[in-house]
DNA sequence: TTGTATGCGTTATCAC
DNA sequence: GTGATAACGCATACAA
């Protein structure tokens, strides 16, 4: 009806629609809504002059009412950047499957948390915190997100008693690395390895120290040295620079076990490039994570896995258990993790 | 106050703040919106006090009337995920900085684009969308998106005549990639390649075929044979099986162009570990991105390198613009490209 | 099965 | 500078 209606063209609204298909507004609120009542044909036709319409229903407006925002804050820091990219990726595929969409925070590196980060994030509702972070403590996220219960991956020791009734509340999704780390120093051992080293995550991370004590159990048990521990950060730079000094100015070892995959490149590139040794043949070295690159031939890298598909799954089924029941305790879902046998150990 | 007040916590209202600092609900309102009169103590009482509630203000209910939804929507596919995961890490920290999220959709894989996604996308109001897609033109976008002005990638073949009045409405980033491919394509031929093949990324798309192109033009000018074209998929496990297959069965080359830095990844270790072949003594190799894995020693990879701060930058320019200005034109920046050399050309 | 009335939490408009 | 009031677009309780 005016000279130019495509300039800045809004969006249609619930109401056009009904007005279209001369039904109330609540139809057509109705229809977008699975379980309601509603006779079919009506339903069909609303969808179909929604259609025509481009009509979709305002999430701002739905979540204001229903509660339900339909997004879930991950919230990933900067470290194991490689691993963390394949997992938002599944994650996010699967979320969207279930009609959620992904809200994505990074924190700074230095594993303190912005409160206005937090802050931000809790207004826009988010219906479920992921927290990849470990800078960022259950109590204070607890604190600031009001109705989202948040997700943290945990490392249980094998045997600690689980204090279940966790508080705050928070869900967990338990990755339990013995039988994975236990099949790796098995391997190490059966190819002749006794000193072993352990490249190491940033000191803060609770990945890396639980990695790390299962590390050192799992090698008492079989009667091995303590491992040396070398000082990395997840990062591939780390984890060169402090293998050249390792087998330089160090003793060296056996073998290396990389706290992940990426460190554990590093410490293949080192030992090939910079240092003039062999990988497996001088030294085997084993990773963490099992990432895409791990495959490739130029490392071929042996390593324990986690299997993505598996996790993602069990982040989903959380997600949707807390929010069918809101009030529930702490919510877990475990997974395992084994040894992907390559070519750097031999 | 109450015997267990933790339990499932609310979030705090405007209206409690309001009545716990003796103030009216709009002066909440106004001391969280900077440009807005209000006397200094009030806003600083009223800060001081929503801090003490942990109160934050909702995202939906102030979407719903101010049209900002401060959200920023990122369509990928999940070709190139090695790049794009870092391009997503460095605009996700931007967007932070000026108060938006980002809200990640992923496509699927057959360059077509789910039209329940786009309706899911739309439901949420974005204030931007930037596709990095390839799978959905902005003719379908356009159509689906109502206020957002969509971001495209262009690459602009040189001299040719800009269209600068694009319809339908939508914003260019401009990536101009001649200086990169010349500076490539002449330090092989000072080293003397002469017969140099291409790895393609799928061939929908344009970023391959545009990159194609503009080798064949370079390459042309420069009094070199056409490029022979191995078909690849931007993926690593595509160009290690085409590279076997083309130095096998086909006639090989001096050097191979690569789409993308991880094509290039597979090309060499074929040419190494299953061709038998060195790099660059038999065969040179250059990619294009310069992820941060190129620098890895077991690659040192020469590549054109596409800045990521100015990338991102450029980005984040173009959504504020269009935010402050959505009747204007086709926007647009542009982003030059340059070798980096490291050791796989000489 | 359907429609009416009400409210979600905020910002915009308009008075003062 | 400040406060009352009306939207924003939708889902829910209730009545029919």
């Amino acid at each position: 009806m005016s000279d130019k209606d495509d300039a800045p063209r809004s969006r249609a609204t619930a109401e056009m629609v009904a007005a279209r298909a001369n039904v109330s507004r609540v139809a057509v609120s109705r229809a977008f809504n699975p379980h309601t009542s509603l006779k079919p044909e009506k339903r069909e036709l609303i969808l179909r002059i929604a259609k025509e319409l481009d009509y979709t229903p305002d999430r701002a407006a739905r979540a204001l009412v229903s509660g339900r925002s339909h997004l879930i804050a991950i919230i990933v820091p900067d470290v194991y950047a490689h691993w963390e990219s394949q997992e938002i990726d599944a994650l996010t595929t699967a979320l969207q499957h279930e009609g959620f969409a992904t809200l994505l925070f990074k924190t700074r590196t230095d594993y303190s948390m912005d409160e206005q980060l937090l802050a931000t994030m809790r207004g826009h509702n988010p219906d479920s915190v992921i927290a990849f972070v470990e800078n960022v403590k259950p109590s204070t996220l607890a604190r600031f997100m009001g109705r989202a219960v948040p997700i943290y991956v945990h490392y249980p020791a094998p045997g600690a008693t689980d204090d279940s009734v966790s508080n705050p509340l928070h869900d967990r999704l338990n990755v339990l690395q013995w039988d994975g780390i236990d099949q790796a120093v098995a391997l190490l051992q059966g190819y002749g390895a006794r000193r072993i080293a352990y490249l190491s995550g940033a000191p803060e991370s609770r990945a890396n120290t639980s990695r790390q004590h299962t590390l050192e159990e799992v090698m008492a048990r079989r009667g091995l040295p303590p491992p040396v521990v070398v000082k990395g950060d997840f990062s591939y730079d780390a984890a060169y620079r402090a293998t050249v000094n390792f087998f330089r100015v160090g003793d060296g070892a056996d073998a290396v076990f990389a706290v992940n995959d990426v460190g554990a490149f590093g410490v293949i590139d080192a030992l090939r490039h910079e240092l003039g040794l062999r990988v497996p043949e001088d030294v085997k070295v084993v990773g963490f994570d099992d990432i895409a690159q791990s495959h490739w031939k130029s490392y071929n890298l042996t390593t324990v896995k986690f299997d993505l598909d598996e996790r993602v799954n069990a982040l989903v089924r959380l997600i949707l258990r807390r929010l069918n029941n809101p009030a529930a305790p702490g919510l877990q879902e475990t997974l395992n993790t084994r040894l992907i046998v390559r070519g750097t150990v031999g």
